[in-house]
DNA sequence: AATATGTCTATAGATTTTATAGATTTTAAA
DNA sequence: TTTAAAATCTATAAAATCTATAGACATATT
């Protein structure tokens, strides 16, 4: 399950989406708009200003606003960010890869292929889903 | 990730399946072979038996062993009776289903398409992750 | 009767997640 | 140049979950 950290994050990201190169958006709004209390989103968005996915204007009239264009930021992206690996165990993730406790010998553990093939499928599902293609299901979604 | 319980959850139930139709196996000797504390994994084993994947024998020369065929435990199920929603989201699980906290409307929300997806091809691939497949990986592995 | 085993209840320690408070810095505008 | 609005930083605490253990009890075998 993701965590409701990934959760907030990936709201808040559409949110930006949707006023992409409209000027600073501030935390306020974002937290008002989206049901996230303000003091957790902003460590949050200060998390994906560090991973320059998005950037900030301080002082009056500033906020945050998506630094990356909406295409380019993917589902992936913003897991590993918040949420660390992506895979179900951690002999198997490709960026937060450690030795299973459990396990005797790596080589010849029977359990790894199954969960490399979830990783791998998980992947290509994710990879797919950016925030322009988010946002643009949820304006279809809306019109209805 | 899969919880230390799920992980050893895993491990006893494949070292189960490697004696099957061999009599009743002793929590010591699984606890001592996979590594994994006694008293913990002592809940685990009950909560499996509970689940009728495993049956116990009490008294001397007791002890527990697969009561299905390890053909017929995949890791879908065990994996839901140890952690839970195998989706990442609650309003996509199939199983444990809640609404999303965070969303103000299921019908609208353009993120669940895409942990739909997620979930469908994880499960994909679990179902066909048996204890029989997992067992025969292993001694091919084992015997390089 | 003695012993070996699973079963049950309770709890405690550790870790992680979620949330909040308050002081500080920066910027824009009056 | 003052004021106000906003992000930034540091610290902490409440809540939840995960991991592990202890000890009493029930049951089956020899």
């Amino acid at each position: 399950m993701l965590s409701k950290k990934c959760k907030y994050a990936i709201h808040a990201l559409v949110y930006l989406a949707g006023r992409y190169q409209q000027g600073p958006v501030h935390i306020q709004e974002i937290a008002d708009h989206q049901h996230i209390p303000k003091k957790f989103l902003e460590a949050i968005l200060l998390e994906l200003r560090n991973a320059k996915i998005l950037n900030s204007k301080k002082g009056k009239g500033g906020g945050y606003y998506l630094y990356k264009k909406p295409e380019e930021v993917n589902l992936i992206e913003i897991i590993r960010l918040m949420d660390g690996a992506i895979a179900m165990l951690p002999c198997v993730s490709l960026n937060y890869y450690e030795p299973c406790e459990e396990c005797r010998d790596e080589k010849t553990c029977g359990i790894r292929d199954s969960f490399i093939g979830v990783r791998d499928e998980t992947l290509k599902v994710l990879k797919e889903s950016n925030l322009a293609k988010i946002l643009k299901r949820e304006k279809a979604l809306g019109r209805k």
